[in-house]
DNA sequence: GCGCAATTGTACCGATCAGTTTATTAAATA
DNA sequence: TATTTAATAAACTGATCGGTACAATTGCGC
């Protein structure tokens, strides 16, 4: 390896943050070198594919830290704790509404059939997976799939109007709004099994 | 006029869905010209200053839609029933989900900043005119603003889950329970003054 | 029917697109 | 230190970009 500045892994996030302020159709090469400092001979060969390819990398390399910091935890940790870690992990993921989510705008692109399976199954296993956790907090099925939706809704709309509005506070707002409306429904914690 | 097919009105609609269905920087004009049948002849006649002019255009073709078959009723209709027809206004307009929101979109590309006031100005009246029909309704005013903003939130963000999942119905049922969870908020209708 | 202006099709422009090729660089290995 | 190989830079490709120029066409007022 020489002149080793660059690993893949490296490159990645730097790409992925050009996709999400450009979109696919506007992250042109020539965009994407200059932002991220790399030259066409380096991207080239660590995505020989293009770019289809680096945007495929940052798909997985985004459906990866969600999966670990978000989906997974919904699934496998106390409910209502990993709930609450979900709320804070995506304001801090989406800096306050301050950065917008890349498989939402890729969704509306017309690239989205390209990378349809990729957008599709973010947001499903989303739904899902905070389904799950709310189901295993007390609600029924039919409930908790119905809140799990309006909640990823709830995200997705909120990016959207906070780039649109230039308003990223919206996006915090409209979080709290969304985790109340969750609490409110979840049926109070029972008091600790034993003791008292 | 000669060979009067086309006026720069019918055209507008059909830039509207070119634009909705690729984006600004999708929207190439080959594109364009591909899905209006116009020569490019045509479209630089009609909007000389080329794609930035078609998109102002529809931007403000589609804000005349919105002003008039929503914000205008929801100023100065019956708040309750005004509200009742911009959700079902809603729905026809984005064809119960299978049509993505041209502004929402354009908020989301790097393009956003081009048309920033168009943009900002849609939403926030959207938010505004909503809210007073709210108030009006008989909530506060804070009340008001908070569930405006949701609704318009999770209209936009049902819009974008609708295309990721490819699941058009995702919509029409957010757009239901946002109806409900309004009507909930607001008091209930008081019996006729005069009668009884 | 004639003339004229509105409309349209087509050939073209320089710039930029995604992608390729080739040569050079520098680190790891031997 | 010589060899090898990953990594980088830069010049280049054909295609397409948004936009222009202009001639051909068309319908309308006369």
């Amino acid at each position: 390896m020489a002149r080793t500045i660059f690993e893949k892994d490296d490159v990645i996030p730097l790409l992925a943050e050009v996709f999400r302020a450009l979109g696919y159709e506007g992250a042109t090469l020539s965009a994407i070198t200059a932002r991220t400092g790399l030259s066409k001979g380096s991207l080239y060969h660590f995505f020989p594919n293009g770019k289809a390819e680096m945007a495929a990398a940052v798909l997985a390399h985004v459906d990866g830290w969600f999966e670990r910091e978000i989906f997974s935890p919904l699934l496998k940790e106390e409910p209502r704790t990993a709930i609450a870690r979900m709320w804070a992990a995506s304001d801090r993921y989406f800096q306050g509404g301050g950065r917008v989510c890349l498989v939402g705008a890729f969704a509306l692109e017309e690239t989205r059939d390209r990378f349809a399976s990729a957008i599709a199954g973010y947001f499903r296993r989303w739904i899902d997976t905070l389904a799950d956790a709310l189901q295993r907090a007390g609600l029924d099925h039919a409930l908790a799939r119905r809140l799990a939706e309006d909640s990823v809704v709830g995200i997705q709309g909120a990016l959207v109007l906070a780039r649109a509005l230039d308003e990223a506070a919206i996006f915090t707002r409209t979080l709290n709004a969304l985790a109340d409306r969750l609490n409110q429904a979840l049926p109070p914690t029972r008091p600790l099994p034993s003791e008292c």
